[in-house]
DNA sequence: CCATCGATTCCGTTTTTTGGAACTCCAGAT
DNA sequence: ATCTGGAGTTCCAAAAAACGGAATCGATGG
């Protein structure tokens, strides 16, 4: 059984499958924590060679994101990257009020909720909020999860065509998460007219025992266009009996609409040159 | 006359002398604005080839550092960046002081004062707050100014040994930046004693004409330690005479024994296993 | 059905990264 | 004063990654 896909940190913390992403994880290691680092130190906490680390170490201090603390042997961010935290949390209106979307949402049916988006034939947690209820799933933005046994993954399928789906499912076969994941290709496509006639997917259990989910699709803001984002629910089948879940749609479907609003709102785009 | 060296952006506000430099440009670029990018758009933003913009962004979203929004043709930062962007702004205690100890400092005195470092043979400015008055010098975090004209520089250079002095200004002759720029290395050298002894090295008006400023070095934390910081006012000359400058003297050193103080109490380092 | 425009893929060339080994620098011990 | 050990730094040839012009794909709209 497969879980959800999560980077781990054994000895290696400094991931990444190219040397840009190992310097991003690197800067991730250092501005997690609130301390200053030595050369020795980094070096032992990632598990990479002293040289490659101190050149990574210079051309981080070159381009301002990190800098030299006390007496020369100590790292800390720099001013570039701190300016660019601020910046980032500053102008990100689209995102804060989508998580203020998710929020209320979440206030409103006492269950987690997610914002999903299909990325790299997977589904993908853009963002989450979770219950305050004690018992829970603890899941992070970012995460992915299969298409084929995912109440959003199913949505997004529902909503493609049959050669792209075809392209998507028929490389490698279902992978069976639970005893109750859908491994059928014919009953997995029965399920996803139901889901697109409906404008509703569900997950009993198929992704990980004990978790049922609900998920509905954003509708597009444009008429033509597409908004590949689901807002879903998620919460122990012990809490979610299917009359339950049925009755949290309607408010699954209001903030799934307040999203599309927000994205007429921000039209998001259109960057021309106003010239 | 050189000014201070700064991020010029001409057409291609994405520069970078490393790939991975450019990539955290580009992170930049899409983090400072409130909008969601295409690839075109970016393209012509930062002047890069679209293959290389297409290939920096499937990178950047396979990490999850920026993600696809709405049809899959538009941009927006991930979940990952701005968890980074969170959890910086949450760590860096030791930064928050500094900038605390700055602010007072500048409502105490009146003009606009920086914390400033050593670094590639420049002075590195760490930190910025600017006064309230109208009329005053903008200058950003990250700038760099030379050593040899610049208050903090005098004071960096009168605390290292001749031969390290020596290493530094010896290669090139000493740039005039104004006409009253000491140009002479003898004349330059016998300043430095009175810096050295005094604990306080001045600029008039030899960086920038008709800006005036007054460093002094903040004490090593430990006896055996150098902390490489100065503390730094700087303003007008027209506000700041001779006297006005002798007087802000002690308001200055009284922060730079703050600053101290904060690397005592957060001794900055050791970050070793407790195994 | 074709034309168009933006996104995407290809691939030989160019640039960068890599990291073991050797060296420097400094502090504390001899 | 010299030795010693450990951190930091430099070197450099092999290995990996980035580069970007040209070709291709794919959707829109004529």
């Amino acid at each position: 059984m497969k879980l959800v896909s999560q980077r781990v940190a054994e000895h290696a913390e400094v991931q990444g499958d190219t040397p840009a992403l190992r310097l991003v994880s690197l800067l991730e290691h250092v501005a997690s924590r609130d301390q200053l680092h030595t050369l020795q130190g980094l070096a032992e906490a990632t598990g990479l060679p002293k040289p490659t680390l101190h050149r990574m170490l210079q051309q981080l201090e070159a381009a301002g994101l990190l800098q030299r603390e006390g007496d020369g042997r100590h790292w800390g961010t720099g001013s570039r990257l701190r300016r660019l935290a601020e910046n980032l949390l500053l102008n990100s209106s689209l995102h804060a009020a989508r998580h203020q979307v998710l929020r209320r949402l979440v206030d409103e049916v006492g269950e987690s909720c997610n914002i999903t988006a299909m990325s790299g034939g997977e589904v993908l947690y853009l963002d989450r909020v979770e219950t305050a209820a004690p018992l829970r799933f603890y899941l992070q933005p970012g995460s992915r999860v299969p298409v084929h046994c995912s109440a959003s993954g199913k949505v997004f399928l529902s909503q493609m065509t049959p050669a792209q789906r075809q392209r998507l499912l028929g490389a490698t076969p279902l992978e069976a998460c639970t005893p109750r994941t859908t491994t059928d290709l014919a009953a997995l496509e029965q399920e996803l007219r139901r889901v697109k006639t409906e404008g509703c997917g569900f997950d009993h259990e198929e992704f990980l025992p004990g978790l049922t989910c609900a998920a509905v699709p954003v509708p597009a803001a444009e008429p033509k266009g597409r908004s590949s984002l689901c807002i879903a629910l998620q919460g122990p089948t012990m809490r979610l009996n299917r009359d339950k879940l049925q009755a949290l749609l309607p408010a699954l479907r209001a903030a799934a609409q307040a999203l599309t609003r927000l994205e007429e709102g921000a039209p998001a785009s259109e960057q021309r040159k106003t010239s």
